[in-house]
DNA sequence: GCAAAAGTGTTTACAGTACACCCATGG
DNA sequence: CCATGGGTGTACTGTAAACACTTTTGC
């Protein structure tokens, strides 16, 4: 017999990406609580009773992460009548997007192994419930948005440099860009901050290093022109 | 008290779209049940637990309007604590587009008064619970999709001239287009069936009538040409 | 001095935009 | 014959795309 609260409850699952060592990644978790205890899976926790679904989307990611202030984003609902093997459960799924080198994930209570994927890997593995769907959804949600807003450098560290910026635009969007053609976009935009300062032990010409600057960037919404790469 | 299952339950809205009198209307419906009983709101229901979500999504806008064989794509899951009266209650928002000329709506039971309102006088009125939020996520996407997607000739019925097509774009995007760039741009794309027939009965030179052809959209899908306005 | 990535402009092609007149019908 | 919306082509403009060489550093 299950529990009373499935009757009908809801969760939410998360989809974070990070950008590490030059690819584009995502965090599964070898689940240690039931169900599908050792099945790897997205972060993801039911919902309380009196919490917002916004708050429990950073609450769950917390929770099973150590990670708090985190750029998310709901996604889709995904509603199968079958597909948690416990009873009814509707799943909000959401994307976070995280500077993983300064802000490295916590191994939590009720998590077995929490590990980073390489999302090519991460889409070909067999994950728990309807992960895989998830997962397929929110990779496609972040292709579309990253052209039409900053999100990006929610992945990098404060100070960047132009490549580093193109190629996570290039990991996003499974495509190849052109070096020039894209600087002279991302800086024609005006939202960057040339900064004083350059790469360091570098085997090569160091790079300038940028930051978003998020007011700039305000301003051209005002403007109407906005963010479109 | 609260009956037992609103320690959780979820219920599915509709933002039903419709192009009627050369206007875009929405459906509203006076509630008559509780809760809000009276009050205008867009049409929902609480989802069976048996039932998947875009099924339940079916079911409630045949339920309280008749209406069977629907386009309809979710939008968004809007759930904060106290959004509903009764208890706590997350909806998942769907938008539908009909074609009004063929499939007119019927007064069901439960329902009090049914009526089509021009979406911007909607935009404006008080609906119950955060209904009117929902009709702008609605609005929001319909205006993102309809330039992406051929979903623009569900509401018009099988043969249309491109005026009304034009017409039709043109509310739904909220800016006037150009009458030869518009022609030149749809026809361009190959995906509408030039008919040999005309418009009867009108005061001025009669129009052709054209048809979607959906399959040579799914060629031009497959070509990766896509469907771009 | 060699390897490795940074940085930088110009030309070309295509798609978007603006624009005005004749045509067919009903009344 | 007049009013109404239908139907058509061209020139211009601006953005996207293609493309190659010099510079600076570490080793």
């Amino acid at each position: 017999m299950q529990n009373e609260i499935f009757k009908s409850a809801f969760s939410v699952d998360c989809v974070l990406f990070g950008f590490d060592e030059g690819e584009l990644k995502i965090l599964l978790i070898k689940r240690g609580q039931p169900p599908m205890k050792g099945s790897l899976a997205l972060p993801g926790e039911l919902v309380f009773p009196e919490e917002d679904l916004d708050d429990a989307a950073h609450r769950v990611l917390e929770q099973l992460t150590g990670l708090t202030d985190i750029y998310m984003e709901q996604v889709y609902t995904f509603g199968k009548v079958d597909r948690h093997p416990d009873g009814r459960v509707i799943t909000i799924a959401y994307y976070a997007l995280v500077n993983t080198k300064d802000h490295p994930v916590k191994e939590m209570p009720g998590v077995e192994e929490i590990r980073w994927a390489p999302l090519k890997d991460a889409l070909k593995t067999k994950l728990g419930f309807d992960h895989n769907d998830i997962l397929e959804a929110c990779a496609e949600k972040l292709k579309r948005r990253v052209r039409t807003a900053p999100i990006g450098f929610e992945l990098l560290p404060e100070k960047f440099t132009l490549s580093e910026l193109q190629t996570l635009y290039e990991l996003i969007l499974d495509k190849e860009l052109d070096k020039r053609n894209f600087r002279k976009k991302i800086l024609g935009m005006g939202v960057l901050n040339v900064l004083n300062e350059k790469q360091k032990g570098v085997a090569h010409r160091p790079a300038n290093l940028y930051s978003f600057d998020i007011e700039r960037y305000k301003r051209l919404v005002i403007d109407g022109s906005g963010f479109e790469l």
